[in-house]
DNA sequence: CTGAAAGCGCTTACAG
DNA sequence: CTGAAAGCGCTTACAG
């Protein structure tokens, strides 16, 4: 029922050939241009992607691979990889790996298997297998949060998010700080945020901090909290995440706390719902839509063989809300 | 460099057809399955997707049109309709349409040139132009969210939700009431949660309702929040989403206004955050993670030519949380 | 159970 | 500028 270009080809009266050209901007004479142009429309003629690909050997697909699909950071990054493939005509092909790292190790040879053109990869934390894939691969593989010595990546800067953070709050007067992390397995956000923050407290005299560590999962932080404001009553906690940060205000609300009066708190990250609720959540801001439009900028070109940049590093911005409170004007 | 059927014809001895058939199940002699087993392991053989889906004319891709990408709704539905499609060995495909009714009908062109086995929608609403590309398309098209007369779907109790909801409220004494709702193009959020709201008034003497309108946006319900405060200060604002009821959330916090003793909030969705803001934000949960699982199931089995219900109804729950006063108990 | 052959719809050198 | 031919990697009747 779909019209193939061999129905064309007869109805303009040319060979096959002449309507392959004519369709991908070959030498055609205007005068066969015209009528191809015509016949094309008026039978409605879509090329069968499958043919194309078989033969052409390479598609315009471009596998994402995100660690869940209902996190703000994977939301946004998702439609900023979008939105720039798309305008280059391309498509993207979303993979869930649900957190998953065997999962996303598949992800990765489905996808080659596909013969997309290339890979957008989001992991938590890169190990040897992923590197091995990516290799065996034959295709691109760009990372996304998380960098590697092996692959292209962009990244934040997640050393200098946690130091901006680290030095605002000392500047507030804060010296006695819980800091609730995650996993030192995730070079990003498990090292590099703490390194950067701890760095700002080596600068500062006199500070006390108590290291925590937690899941990403609001409802995990939330009882941490609770542990925290037994153990070491901090001024302050920072948090490695938003989402983080989250189940920190809901243990204070639970506890009575009042914020930041009586108990400061800050995330990482910048998402939305941080200026939504109530005291506006100080944080720093991660530009994960733009980092997704650049990283499929990079990928279609690494697809088309060009050189790039091995890592770029995005950079990340102190917001600056009401979570934190000024101790120094209290003390007036 | 990747092994072809035909390598591994002549590595095993066999025709070409002999191992197609090996692959796809068919009758093959214990002695060549076996040695086909060890041949196909050892080459790391990987058939090539488009030669099969040239031959075969289709594919094991479902392709979804979500409306974008970083909303909780679209998320759970996208994250159940991939639970379930995987699990079925097939995949998913995401197209975003951004909001946009032109890049919603062009995407299900576009899936269907890409011949993938059937589409699911989440359409705002549903278009003449919907019918005609979904007719056109020769392949499965199931909605979800909003029904029609002329395609399957699964929806939810729109109607029930603002029933529910309705009732609740009045029961706990309000009778000055806002209703900030979204248009009337949109007929399961715009119309029939307010039907059911409005059925619910109904059944109640002396209620005094005021109705509103926004977008799905925040900052926009924020906005009006602040004109309905102004015009009619009523003791509850009832929402049409969560998002909305957030936005009004965030004016009340602005004027000063303390959440539910002088303005109660309720919402729609049961998104996640309704439980983490401070109060808890009562709402109606819809099963969207259910609705995709469902969604895709329905979508394989009309695939594969089965018959299947018309229209699937997936019920909803209230969820009594803390933003909504009870005046009752007040006046007593 | 097995093989030879045709063909899915397209692209790409190669002649002319 | 145009056409005939080969081939991408697979599947599917059809014989045997």
């Amino acid at each position: 029922m779909n019209k193939t270009i061999s129905d064309i080809a007869q109805m303009a009266g040319v060979a096959k050939s002449t309507v392959s050209r004519y369709l991908n901007g070959g030498s055609v004479s205007v005068k066969t241009k015209q009528k191809l142009e015509r016949i094309t429309r008026e039978a409605g003629y879509v090329p069968n992607t499958f043919a194309q690909s078989l033969k052409a050997k390479r598609t315009n697909l471009i596998g994402t691979i995100v660690p869940r699909l209902d996190s703000f950071a994977a939301a946004q990054t998702m439609t900023g990889i979008d939105e720039e493939i798309r305008a280059a005509g391309g498509q993207m092909l979303i993979y869930n790996a649900g957190q998953d790292r065997e999962r996303e190790l598949e992800a990765m040879q489905e996808l080659a298997r596909q013969k997309v053109a290339g890979i957008i990869l989001m992991p938590a934390r890169v190990t040897p297998e992923h590197l091995r894939i990516a290799e065996a691969a034959g295709i691109p593989v760009l990372l996304v949060g998380q960098g590697s010595d092996k692959l292209h990546s962009v990244i934040y800067d997640d050393h200098r998010a946690g130091l901006l953070m680290g030095r605002y709050v000392l500047e507030q007067g804060h010296r006695r700080i819980a800091y609730l992390g995650v996993t030192e397995e995730d070079e990003a956000v498990g090292r590099q945020r703490k390194a950067g923050f701890a760095q700002a407290v080596q600068e500062c005299a006199g500070c006390e901090v108590f290291y925590y560590e937690s899941s990403f999962k609001i409802a995990d932080a939330r009882l941490i909290a609770e542990r925290i404001l037994e153990e070491c009553s901090p001024t302050l906690i920072v948090c490695a995440t938003d989402n983080i940060a989250l189940g920190v205000v809901k243990a204070a609300h639970i506890h009575g706390l009042s914020i930041p009066h009586e108990l400061s708190i800050t995330g990482f990250g910048g998402y939305e719902v941080t200026e939504i609720i109530h005291p506006t959540l100080t944080t720093v801001r991660f530009p994960y839509f733009e980092a997704g439009k650049l990283a499929a900028r990079l990928v279609q070109r690494l697809a088309a063989g060009e050189e790039v940049e091995w890592q770029t590093i995005l950079d990340v911005e102190l917001l600056r809300q009401e979570s934190v409170d000024n101790l120094n004007i209290r003390s007036l």
